[in-house]
DNA sequence: TCACAAGTTTAACCCAGATTAACAAATGGT
DNA sequence: ACCATTTGTTAATCTGGGTTAAACTTGTGA
């Protein structure tokens, strides 16, 4: 049994984590879809379609649940701006980050359909969210195909990078999987225009990326410098730079075609 | 780096599963979707709206690759009867099953719509799947936010089930992961009339669901005889019969909800 | 400016699980 | 009934990476 960075989730800092705090500090302000379009990563004729909807923007902490485990009325979201990670709590004491969230990714459809879903949503910083509303989403399905293949793209999308995270965690050496993960955000990123797929800043904690990763904050650390040494990459007070992109993706075996 | 099942892989009866051979033996029936109503793991409103898509069945032989990388026109399908897995080759010879499919499962949807994922999907047994035109569905997604719906909620059933996995995979000990795999099992079984949840009819090798669970075959059989001497559950001959489920349900933190 | 908290880095120890090998049992083809 | 191929089982060995713990950095707020 892993009990990796059991500490970090009893410590304070943390506690949001564990939905033991959560204030959704809502500054809720009625708006269009067409105000969002700062980052989506719809296709251009999708992000269309989302114009349809009426959406209301919200703000949350850092640190604070977006979604907690239980609650009742669910809400999707559109990512505007910060980081977001959806994870689930073990009953031992450990957890497994499913998913991280940058801006313009649709993140809680999942939770909307199936209430059961034992995983929860957390702000990593300071989040800006489009909030949709599940009744107009339904409603807007009948009349509206676009929209509904257009929300259908983009869980598949989620699909694909789970399933790649999957592969990662099950059958990549630790070093392979930590290129891959920032291979793969790199790509995210430079796709909605946060720095480029070789240069990009990332507000995660070490001990974050290696919950997503199955491996212990203490590994991941050596994994990263012996990237540091290959002159592969650095990570550095929130910047990546990937020194030898074409090295990495040779660990990793990464393609990014599953992104778009 | 992971080395598991190299064997298999390289054997003779296992080329299917590297796409060497692809025979998908067309016995190609216009019908319609209501007479696939063997299984069905929709809700019954939705089953009715797949009846307005006229549905090909065909047949695909043991072992035979039904999408393969890089195969142009893709269709998506309604397994029928038999079992089905999806699964990715790494470069070093490993390879991670992402999911396996029971009759009522439709399959191929990501692919069709991202047609650059790049994993495979294999028929484990005689599989009868029922086409699903690109076409059809995209026209049929228009007039028919019931069908999107039904749609877009079995997509997101399926990216529950490889979010479990993943959690699976990346932060459970072995013997909770085998328990919790044939638990899974069990439940989507059940709900398609196919055994009950403590028991049913298994075909699949141990070194497929080892390489499922990421973990070798050797060790899956070294936790079966575990479990098996705890009185927990039994595997043999294609049976499974979990003799204590309760048990096994409290080493997995199993709770069968997400799959309904 | 100091103290404490959050996160990073390094080193020492050791166990779960991978690897290998060898055999047994089951399956299938002729 | 036979042999060949696959699949399952068990035991012996070895190592990757988890665990622990302690020093070090940085940032923050009193």
């Amino acid at each position: 049994m892993y009990r990796s960075n059991l500490e970090s989730i009893f410590m304070p800092h943390d506690l949001s984590l564990l939905g033991a705090k959560t204030r959704p500090l809502p500054l809720p302000t009625s708006t269009n879809a067409r105000n969002l379009d700062t980052h989506i990563a719809f296709l251009p004729e999708d992000k269309a379609a989302l114009d349809s909807l009426e959406i209301r923007k919200r703000v949350f902490t850092k640190g604070c649940d977006i979604i907690h485990e239980g609650q009742q009325l669910q809400n999707a979201y559109i990512l505007c701006s910060g980081w977001a990670c959806s994870y689930k709590l073990m009953r031992n004491g450990t957890r497994q980050v499913i998913n991280f969230y940058v801006p313009g990714d649709l993140i809680g459809i999942r939770r909307l359909l199936l209430p059961n879903s034992d995983d929860s949503l957390c702000a990593i910083t300071r989040v800006e969210v489009g909030e949709i509303n599940l009744q107009d989403l339904l409603e807007a399905f009948d009349g509206n195909g676009r929209l509904a293949m257009s929300i259908l793209w983009s869980t598949l999308r989620d699909e694909a990078i789970v399933v790649q995270h999957l592969v990662d965690v099950g059958r990549r050496r630790p070093i392979d999987r930590v290129a891959h993960f920032f291979l793969e955000l790199g790509s995210r990123l430079s796709l909605v225009g946060l720095g480029t797929k070789t240069a990009y800043q990332c507000p995660l904690t070490q001990s974050l990326i290696a919950d997503a990763l199955g491996l212990t904050a203490v590994h991941f650390n050596r994994v990263l410098r012996q990237l540091r040494e290959l002159n592969a990459m650095t990570f550095h007070e929130g910047s990546v730079e990937l020194l030898d992109a074409k090295r990495l993706e040779r660990l990793a075996d990464f393609d990014s075609s599953y992104l778009r």
